[in-house]
DNA sequence: CCACAACTTGCGTGACGCGCACTATGTGCG
DNA sequence: CGCACATAGTGCGCGTCACGCAAGTTGTGG
């Protein structure tokens, strides 16, 4: 077989998706202040798989529960690279981003479970921050820029995973009507700039 | 006593800081690959505690191990404030974070088993993101921006965070000879404006 | 149809986080 | 000065977890 995938690369993708979706439902069951009574033995069994295969996918609860968020900005270089190679550096970044993270809007729920239950706060800074690499070197392929010898493709990437983090702050704020789409793009134009500084 | 901190404060961070200090020797002792090596009870023993009271002070390893940075990233809000209220914002920002990072030189070889040992990953980006809030404050008071309606705060000083995280990989790439001071600043240079963008 | 590779599972082990109860050490007041 | 109170340190025990190992099970390719 030579699919893009085969059944086992299928398989697996799939029951991934099941452990961490169970973890991430179960963690919402009980609110952000019972995460502790989310035993790996209740994951597992929401998956439909054994304990000891749980941890073959994720060596933590919290690592489960943000995977999806992670695999998200995972794919932020690529949907950068999806712009228009002539289009201006700040808003081909501003329409990657929008397209990334709001298509569909995003759980409102799961991203307050993710962004404001302490025990989760390193894992979802590090779920945020994996977009991080392939943004920085999809920037520096647009600017042609060497990502070795500047320091612009880099850090331009960590403020905008920066800026959308805060911007999933401001939007999950009680008392906010704004789409996500809107609240995004306040946020990034704060500091993406249309070109990278000469010198 | 009217100490700024009586005798049972400063005993508290004194142990607090004997705990971290002997995690992070401990952690540079078994090298970035050997850190499931670095029991509680050994971080204990060389604090002179006992391993109970080691987590009355952190819950994991890894808090201990990075709660260096976590304190110095706590002083970034309160470092720019002390900086003359008419100055620019991207010199004070500068300034401040230059004088922060690099009074003294940090120590390459504890920047580098935070920064790339892998199982401290989420600590690591939650020490540096704990400048965040005090800077965003700061920000925001130094702009006369309110941080409740105005994203720019959040996101600048999300931005700064990230920029000084992407400095520190740079500064510790082998082969680089720069001061950490040289990179930070180039590292700044790229994110922080000179003002608010109006609206 | 068969041999090989990859995934799943059960079991056992060592370590850890933390609640609880007790002791010891500062602190403030009469 | 001494006595009551608050707070830090400690020992013990329990439940949970991550992970190595050695089967068993299910795709894959010849």
């Amino acid at each position: 077989m030579n699919d893009a995938m085969d059944l086992r690369a299928r398989n697996k993708q799939a029951t991934r998706e099941a452990i961490s979706h169970a973890a991430l439902r179960l963690a919402l069951e009980q609110g952000p202040h019972g995460l502790a009574l989310v035993r790996v033995h209740d994951i597992a069994t929401a998956a439909g798989v054994s304990p000891r295969t749980y941890n073959n996918y994720f060596s933590s609860r919290e690592e489960a529960i943000c995977a999806f968020q992670a695999d998200q900005s995972r794919r932020a270089g690529q949907a950068l690279r999806s712009r228009p190679g002539d289009e201006p550096l700040d808003q081909a970044v501003v329409a990657a981003m929008v397209e990334l993270y709001t298509d569909p809007e995003p759980d409102k729920a799961g991203l307050r479970m993710i962004m404001s239950t302490p025990e989760l706060e390193g894992e979802a800074l590090k779920a945020f921050s994996m977009a991080e690499g392939p943004l920085a070197e999809a920037i520096a392929a647009r600017t042609g820029t060497d990502p070795r010898r500047d320091l612009f493709p880099a850090v331009t990437a960590a403020a905008i995973a920066g800026a959308i983090r805060v911007a999933g702050r401001a939007w999950l704020e009680p008392g906010n009507t704004e789409s996500f789409a809107t609240v995004l793009r306040r946020a990034l134009s704060c500091v993406v700039p249309a070109a990278p500084p000469e010198g």
